[in-house]
DNA sequence: TTGATATCTGAGCAAGTATGCATATGTCAA
DNA sequence: TTGACATATGCATACTTGCTCAGATATCAA
């Protein structure tokens, strides 16, 4: 498999917006913080206070990273009273994330005379 | 779906090393200039010279950058002379590159009353 | 050996990011 | 209204990161 010329394969690339949307979603999950905040919600809504103390980080803290999550659509809000209830609002995001999951629980892949 | 008390929960969650894996892996792919790497080697093999020009950065900043992937095994090299051939060294890399860009392609999943 | 080519690496800088602190906003009970 | 509680936000700060520049290493040809 190498019939590409150089420009061939330059055209075939992620460019523009759709690579920066890929990009960003990566980023959004680079964090172990909201990993935990997403590996969380994916047990069900949350208020705001309870993640804070599931995910074991200040109640500002955790508000700042749920805007975040919030901005990007991959989490949306419902408030009843003085409490703000978080959910996961893009399961593709949770198929990432237990793909990536499980490929980080592999013993070691495969490893010869790499190096 | 709510039966989990706060302990529970927090005792479900990824923490310590996968938790950092998983972090890490999404990390490497957090980067538009890692996700045309990547996504050029889905293509075949290159030397280093070649990815340069093909994802229009400078050799000495795809050389980092090619580090970066080598320590994280999602690359591995062949060398042949004074050139370095690059391939992918981990397929799972793909399949997630592939599922956040069909993901970031959607015109916009769902947006209702949301907000 | 000398020079050209291909890749790698360390230092330093500019830009981005996660968090804490202080404070603002909003909700409820008394 | 007053005070307590729940969440949100602006600013400052410490940390991280991707790049350039200069120079190192390695291979090949003459």
């Amino acid at each position: 498999m190498q019939p590409d010329t150089l420009n061939d394969l330059r055209g075939k690339l992620l460019t523009g917006p759709a690579l920066g949307a890929v990009a960003e979603i990566f980023g959004l999950l680079a964090d172990p913080t909201r990993v935990r905040i997403l590996d969380a919600l994916s047990h069900g809504e949350r208020c705001v206070g309870d993640l804070a103390a599931v995910v074991v980080i200040s109640e500002s803290a955790m508000s700042h990273q749920l805007r975040l999550l919030r901005t990007a659509r991959l989490v949306r809000v419902r408030r009843d009273g003085r409490q703000a209830f978080y959910a996961l609002d893009d399961h593709h995001v949770i198929g990432l994330l237990r793909d990536a999951r499980k490929h980080a629980e592999e013993p070691t892949p495969k490893r010869q005379g790499t190096r």
